[in-house]
DNA sequence: GAGTGGTCTAGACCACTCA
DNA sequence: GAGTGGTCTAGACCACTCC
């Protein structure tokens, strides 16, 4: 039934299968459906909020990417257990996550400066040596106390930059990124592994030197899926690091 | 145009939009679209494969989800940079993870009995305390050196076991359990953390006591979204786990 | 066999990008 | 304004699960 009279007002609003997974969403965090209890089937779920039975399939398929619920053909589809559902497979920002964990973050700016690509830096972010980058160093903190370190290298548009007092303003440096420089990461390669901390890094961390931490390398793009940045990071261990994984691929 | 004539044919065959899905992957990895290069249209793959350009949305966006091509609003579908594409998001065993990189997997079994569950492994696993358990604990190797400690504690259904022999034959747990004991892990929830060696764990890794390790625990989810496994991973620094995450979730 | 999710179609209109 | 992807519909049939 296409062309009812609200075409002003859905223009502005969400599409239909967002509204429709948040409704769904919410239901099941709310204990409607307890763990692996059965929602109404897709033909019913269409009938009743009065769509299409596609556009109740797309809702469900983008809670279940989100791990909300699942689906068996055959068998119906599910809320997922509680323990699955909190383990987002999206990355956050440090601030996003330290805040969806109860936990206050913070941050100490040790440097940002604008410093020249070295060839390993230069080669990671697909530039030539020697190209203008900025490089911010920070130790990051939760609750007050020192969990980690950050050392970014940023490939900003030409003539655009950051100044100190604008991240300290901001506390996430992604959030200043897409709402002061219109720069829009929409994906992270990753690597991860453990290392001994040095002099320094022990220091900052308060941890002796030799402890093991957490490395993880990091490298950014934007949507246009160009290099923006590159990010190596040191954890302490009782830093948790924390991911799903879903649609097991063997077979 | 539904109802052809080759009904039959297409019963043993994948869905139309994988298959579409497994040519444009190809395509892309032959290097017929470099990176960031444009797709043709939806409508115009349509009409080139003859199937309906919803059909062509799934297994774009199927690829999509696979780091193998991006779409853009308003602009395009295009290939995504090797380095994404590399990056697989799905979890593989430690064997196939192993030979996708090139290496030799192997693994060294240092213990496979039948145990009770201890309070914390129990509520892990979701049972009672003193619940039957298998326990297995392996040394992986990487092209013939270890890399690796994999200490495993599987909540099997009643009656089936795993025989020493069996695994051995095998090489990866994971292929054991959905080949031979029809069980179907379908997600995963990991905490990675740093950790310092233990005397025990130095001696079979062959690393100095109190070097620094990826540590790594994991739950393993049923099809069903019962707890199948509990897993707690030891690797040395070598050993580099790596991700991919996109659909950045700021705002 | 009844009920469930999975695939596929054909067509419409909207929202965005870029010249 | 032409071209692109994004949303939505209504209906058909297939594949799987469970009684």
């Amino acid at each position: 039934m296409p062309n009812t009279s609200d075409d002003k007002r859905r223009a502005a609003e969400m599409p239909l299968y967002r509204r429709l997974a948040a409704t769904l969403q919410q239901e099941i965090e709310r204990g409607r459906y307890t763990a692996n209890a059965p929602l109404p089937a897709e033909r019913e779920l269409a009938a009743s909020f009065s769509v299409s039975r596609d556009t109740v399939r797309k809702a469900i398929r983008l809670l279940e990417e989100q791990g909300v619920l699942y689906s068996d053909h055959g068998r119906g589809t599910f809320a997922a257990p509680e323990a699955v559902r909190q383990m987002s497979r999206f990355l956050d920002s440090f601030t996003d996550d330290a805040l969806k964990r109860g936990g206050v973050p913070g941050q100490r700016i040790l440097g940002l400066d604008a410093v020249a690509a070295d060839m390993a830096v230069a080669s990671l972010l697909h530039l030539e040596a020697g190209a203008p980058l900025l490089r911010l160093r920070r130790l990051r903190l939760l609750n007050g106390t020192p969990v980690g370190l950050q050392d970014s290298w940023l490939h900003l548009p030409a003539g655009q930059t950051i100044r100190r007092q604008q991240l300290e303003a901001k506390g996430s440096l992604y959030r200043l990124l897409v709402e002061d420089l219109d720069l829009h990461p929409s994906e992270c390669l990753e690597s991860l592994s453990a290392t001994a901390a040095g002099e320094d890094e022990a220091g900052l961390l308060g941890v002796p030197a030799g402890s093991p931490l957490l490395a993880c390398e990091r490298i950014t793009l934007s949507d246009r899926r160009q290099p923006i940045e590159y990010c190596e990071m040191r954890y302490v261990p009782s830093y948790r690091y924390k991911t799903r994984i879903n649609k097991w691929s063997l077979g």
